[in-house]
DNA sequence: ATTTTCCCCTGCCGGC
DNA sequence: TGCCGGCAGGGGAAAA
């Protein structure tokens, strides 16, 4: 379920609370959570750490521990993480995992479908790349994703645009939210193949997937479902979407009805006006209309 | 190497 | 009301 957005939302949360703090205490009960190792095991090598820094690429959290290790996260579909200062008033639904702190603080990883997990990781620089650096490539929101270098991945390729941006080695942090609304703000169709994009809609898309990124996090990501924040609150970018979960409405653009499909095995959203199949030939004066009417957009939100 | 399919889990919603 | 199929923001392994 979470996005980069989300992810980034729940790390600026945590680092607030967990700097500095060490673990007093780690229970595991669901063993499924944890990967490899046995859950015993996996307690007792937290317990007693002082943590550093919360870091995150892509959808990954990186919880640093004072000696180089790290506490590695993914929240996959549905997990969440909860902070609270003390015990939690009820039990938490669907607790997978409960870290207590030196300040009597607890983070309760709660996730109902177990597609979560979390991994201990050795320290060194090795050993982390080679568990990591094969599965996720640069983060979408880091210098290193350039127009140049997301143009430089889909170069020959014959898969569908969106199916490529979901691929986390190709960019890290975007998921099937944030895929349709930058496709949809750079006006590319999603099953456009990726190596048939023009320089101009690569720089179009690369400037779109950043845009979208950055307003999901101003706002706190998106909550439609089940996504909570770390103080169990909501985002708003649910209520900004343009095009996604939005079939059946009229495209924000240019009012053509929002069709709904499959691409790359996810449900995808699009205005089949403003994201024709085929690479469109256009000029500088439609460039200039099409911002017009995005400006418009935004100012009625 | 790349692309596609299947699978992991559980909850929820709409249709019959 | 109750059952059933389909779908859900993720990614990895295996097959094509």
């Amino acid at each position: 379920m979470p996005e980069l957005p989300e992810v980034e939302t729940i790390r600026r949360q945590l680092s607030e609370h967990l700097a500095g703090r060490t673990i007093t205490s780690t229970r595991v009960l669901d063993p499924l959570l944890v990967d490899p190792e046995d859950p015993a095991d996996f307690a007792r090598r937290l317990t007693g750490r002082a943590l550093r820094e919360i870091r995150r690429t892509g959808k990954y959290l990186f919880i640093e521990l004072d000696d180089g290790e790290a506490l590695a996260l993914h929240l996959r579909m549905t997990g969440q993480l909860l902070w609270t200062p003390g015990e939690p008033d009820e039990p938490t639904p669907y607790a997978r995992a409960v870290l207590g702190f030196d300040d009597g603080s607890m983070v309760t990883f709660a996730d109902p479908r177990r597609f979560g997990r979390a991994w201990f990781l050795p320290a060194g620089r090795a050993a982390r790349s080679r568990a990591w650096g094969r599965r996720t490539g640069v983060d979408a929101m880091s210098p290193g994703f350039t127009a140049r270098s997301l143009g430089a991945s889909l170069e020959r390729r014959t898969a569908a645009i969106k199916a490529l941006i979901l691929d986390q080695r190709i960019v890290a942090g975007v998921g099937n939210i944030y895929a349709d609304e930058a496709l949809f703000r750079a006006r590319i169709h999603p099953r456009r193949p990726g190596g048939s994009l023009t320089q101009a809609e690569v720089r179009r898309l690369h400037r779109a997937i950043r845009d979208r990124l950055r307003m999901g996090i101003s706002v706190g990501g998106a909550s439609f479902d089940r996504y909570r924040d770390a103080h169990g609150g909501r985002g708003g970018m649910q209520d900004l979407f343009l095009v996604h979960r939005r079939q059946g409405e009229p495209c924000p653009r240019c009012r053509t009805i929002i069709e709904k499909g499959v691409v790359a095995q996810r449900g995808t959203y699009w205005c089949p006006r403003c994201q024709p199949l085929e690479a469109e030939v256009q000029g500088e004066a439609d460039v200039e209309a099409q911002g017009e009417a995005e400006v418009k957009v935004q100012a009625a939100c």
